[in-house]
DNA sequence: GCCAACGTTGGC
DNA sequence: GCCAACGTTGGC
């Protein structure tokens, strides 16, 4: 059974727009031991929102996995991370900011408001479904 | 193995 | 630009 993220990226960095226009990418550069045990677990079909920190803070579209965790390729990268291949769904028509995320009574749980720093992080169903619903996509 | 110091991230 | 949260590092 399919599992629900969040996956956190700088605009500035790498933007959900860019993921529109490469169609597919891999996600890379995790560098935290908890965002990584979590990319471990994602799976080929997982679906994933992606949320802008920085000056958008905003979630604001979705994506799905293609291809599960596998080793970082890079040769300068030092140590045991993974990264995981995503292609883009579709954008939300509305993106949903961070403020209405907080203020959403359903979303209180969510780890993003718990934990701002965690750049990977699993959502459940419903979360993945309230958040969609804000964002005006069609589930 | 603990804890203080320091660095980084991200929101305001 | 500041501050809070949290992870990492290094001394003991």
């Amino acid at each position: 059974m399919a599992s629900t993220w969040l996956l956190k990226t700088e605009p500035d960095t790498y933007s959900f727009a860019q993921l529109l226009k490469d169609r597919k990418t891999n996600w890379n550069d995790v560098r935290n031991y908890q965002a990584r045990n979590f990319l471990r677990e994602i799976k080929v079909g997982d679906r994933c929102l992606i949320y802008h920190s920085g000056d958008d803070k905003a979630v604001v579209g979705t994506a799905v996995v293609t291809k599960s965790a596998y080793p970082d390729p890079d040769p300068e990268v030092k140590g045991d991370w993974v990264q995981v291949d995503v292609k883009a769904e579709k954008p939300f028509a509305t993106p949903v900011p961070l403020s209405t995320l907080k203020a959403t009574a359903k979303l209180k749980g969510l780890l993003l408001i718990r934990q701002s720093r965690l750049s990977v992080m699993p959502v459940t169903e419903e979360e993945f479904k309230t958040i969609g619903a804000l964002g005006g996509a069609s589930a």
